[in-house]
DNA sequence: GCGTACCCAG
DNA sequence: CTGGGTACGC
């Protein structure tokens, strides 16, 4: 019986985010895979060498600019798939449907990873491509798995699911992370089969992911939201041992908005 | 009998300098006066504040981006002027001229910072207005004083006037600040009165005052050129004592591509 | 290469 | 506020 350690962190640039990554992943906290979102480079720029010397193997797509993902780990992963494979993606859609989804199997253990259109505003169209990516994120549940087998789905979803997970939820509600629908959207992803995980094991309010850059003093204030999940079926929830918020690595110099959030199982 | 230090340093934006400033100015070096320029701000933008709580005061005049000038010191001047002041300013020009030229006066000592224009290319317009800009200096100094007052010029000149100047003379002879025609543009300022207080004190070559971020390790390598000048009437240079160049403010963090040339005087 | 400025995004 | 892009100057 053995313990493996798995995370997600929206690092907002992952060269910007190279020294905490570094403190990071040669401390104790270390997990064995750390999900990324918004790596905002271009393959070519990714920092694969310096994850390799800290003995990670990487999986990553990015872009310029914009969204981008990847998958260190230790171990390295058996299968890969970018994007959501569904026919559906518009032509000028496919890059970044391909920088926000991983899906990534290591051994048995499925692993998808994925960052969430934002949405920008609640009337506009990308609202409605978020409400129909929530969509299209379940029937790639449904036809690459069951809910009996062992995944986890990480990553920022943008969606903070409940009052518990936003500091002031009454000035919130039209907000494209807090609105009705997008709610709905997740938790018809998650009636499919899922447990969340992080509550589960952090069931109290105050527990965030993402603290705004724009919001005075927003992270020691503790004015954030949880919008960075750990999810995953019924099997994981029951091999998950721990949660935990990293909020040292917020609290560095130059941070990403974001802070990563660990999950420990017993294998 | 007591030193007076006088320096000039092209600081290529001194709000980002400013860690580098504080370090030179609270260090033994410090010159009572320092010529700055490529301030790269506007008036409001100016760190007076800060200059004043490490004991300086501060006469500036600066635009968006580009130029900007300012002289530091502990003592005040008594007289100020900006600009050229020669009625042969174009009306476009007259934010740049500005911000390009300040004379001020200290008791009997007469000091003119200058920053001028770079050139461009030499088939350039701008390079045409290089050649006036020297011709008006002089002008200036004709207009204003004799070669028996007491007079530094200090400044990037945008000009190095011998093979001594420049790491490879060779590959040069068609650069703006090396081609024949500025030389002898700015030996013309030279021949109203002036000496080279400089190479006074630092004849041998290899002594530099700007090495360019682009030419790769140009530092270590001492691949540079003299262009940052200390000048003075024959009264000035009689009473130098010594001319050094700071070369340790180019080897800090992030800093300018040039350093500061500094010089004591007995007075 | 390293400074500006301005744009976009979250 | 802090990323990334562009353009421009030296």
């Amino acid at each position: 019986m053995s313990q493996i350690s798995i995370g997600t962190f929206n690092v907002n640039s992952v060269n910007a985010r190279m020294p905490i990554l570094e403190r990071f992943l040669t401390s104790e906290e270390a997990p064995e895979i750390l999900c990324l979102q918004e790596t905002k480079c271009r393959d070519e720029m990714f920092p694969e060498d310096l994850f390799k010397e800290l003995g990670y193997h990487s999986l990553f797509k990015g872009m310029k600019s914009y969204n981008g993902v990847a998958v260190i780990s230790k171990i390295e992963p058996d299968e890969v798939e970018f994007g959501l494979n569904d026919g559906a993606v518009e032509p000028d859609k496919e890059e970044s449907e391909n920088a926000r989804v991983v899906f990534a199997k290591f051994g048995d253990l499925n692993i998808l990873n994925t960052y969430i259109p934002q949405g920008k505003e609640i009337d506009h169209p990308d609202y409605q491509y978020k409400l129909r990516f929530f969509q299209r994120v379940r029937q790639l549940f449904e036809r690459k798995l069951t809910p009996k087998e062992k995944l986890l789905w990480l990553g920022d979803l943008n969606v903070a699911p409940t009052d518990f997970d936003v500091t002031n939820p009454k000035n919130k509600k039209n907000h494209v992370c807090f609105h009705a629908d997008v709610k709905n959207a997740f938790a018809e992803v998650m009636s499919w089969g899922f447990v969340d995980i992080f509550r589960k094991h952090l069931p109290n309010d105050g527990e965030y992911s993402y603290w705004d850059y724009r919001v005075k003093d927003a992270f020691t204030r503790n004015i954030g939201w949880r919008i960075d999940h750990i999810i995953g079926t019924e099997i994981m929830a029951e091999s998950s041992k721990k949660v935990w918020v990293e909020r040292s690595l917020r609290a560095m110099e130059r941070p990403s908005d974001h802070t990563a959030v660990i999950a420990s199982f017993k294998v």
